[in-house]
DNA sequence: GGAATGATGTACT
DNA sequence: GTACATCATTCCG
C-alpha cells in the first residue's frame, strides 16, 4: 500500500456538486487536474485526470443522451456529481461524471489519468501493460482503477469511487482544446480537453504546444 | 511504423 | 443487420 493516500493529497479538495452544473464544457475543463480515487477491498488506486470530453444534451449527435433515457444511460440523466459507467463495444467500461441537473443528460468522459497511487494494484489489474499505458484510454483506466458497471450511479463525493478537485485549477494555457476522439458524428466540435504536454494522453495531437 | 481485425452488449434501422 | 464515446493483436511494408 502506498504511503501517500490520494485522498489526503494537499493539492486537491472535495468536489462540490454545484460547480459542475454551470456548463458541461466548463466542467470538462475544470476536471483537468482532478484526482480520481477508488478504494476497493483490493486496495486504493488513484490517478490525476489529464484528458476529458464533454457530451451534451442538445445539438450533440455523439452523446448517449441524444435520444432520451434508456436502461443503459439512465444515470446520465440522474443527479450531477454521480458516475455514469457504461459498457462500450460490448467489452469495455467507460467512466463519466454526470454534470447537468437531473433529467438533462450531460456528462464528462474521463479518457486518461496519470497514475498516482496504487501502481502495483494497477499493474496487477492491467496484466502486462507497460506503466505508460496503465490509465491510457477510457477502457484501460477503468480496468486499472477497478471501476465497473457496479459503480454506475455512484455518488462521487461520498462513495468508494471519489473525485477530488484541484486546489489550483489548470491555467487556460495549460489546457489544449480539440475535437473528441473515437466518434464519427459531430467529430469536429472542440469538446475535448487535455493537459498540455502530458505524456499520459490516450492519443491524438493534443500534446502539441 | 501503420492498417486491419476480432471481441461483443446496447440501441437503432 | 448495423453502428458504436475501445483495445490488443496480427499482418504488412
Amino acid at each position: 500500500m502506498d504511503v501517500r493516500r490520494a485522498d489526503r493529497r494537499d493539492d486537491v479538495r472535495a468536489l462540490r456538486v454545484s460547480e459542475l452544473a454551470a456548463s458541461t464544457e466548463a466542467a470538462a475543463r475544470s476536471l483537468i487536474g482532478a484526482v480520481l480515487v477508488h478504494q476497493s477491498v483490493d486496495g486504493l488506486a488513484a490517478g490525476r485526470v489529464v484528458e476529458t470530453e464533454a457530451y451534451l444534451a442538445t445539438d450533440d449527435p455523439a452523446s448517449h443522451s441524444r435520444r432520451g433515457p434508456t436502461a443503459r444511460n439512465a444515470s446520465m440523466f440522474g443527479a450531477p456529481g454521480r458516475a455514469y459507467v457504461y459498457l462500450c463495444y460490448g467489452i469495455h467500461r467507460c467512466f463519466n461524471v454526470v454534470t447537468a441537473r437531473e433529467g438533462v443528460g450531460e456528462a464528462v468522459l474521463v479518457r486518461a489519468l496519470e497514475p498516482l497511487d496504487g501502481l502495483d494494484l494497477m499493474r496487477a489489474r492491467r496484466r502486462g501493460a507497460p506503466d505508460r499505458d496503465l490509465c491510457r484510454g477510457p477502457g484501460n483506466l477503468c480496468v486499472a482503477l477497478g471501476i465497473d458497471l457496479a459503480h454506475d450511479g455512484f455518488d462521487l463525493t461520498t462513495g468508494a469511487v471519489r473525485l477530488w478537485m484541484p486546489r489550483s485549477p489548470a491555467r487556460d494555457e495549460d489546457v489544449v482544446v480539440g475535437p473528441r476522439v473515437g466518434i464519427t458524428r459531430a467529430a469536429d466540435r472542440p469538446l475535448r480537453f487535455v493537459l498540455r504536454g502530458s505524456p499520459w494522453i490516450s492519443r491524438g495531437p493534443s500534446t502539441a504546444r
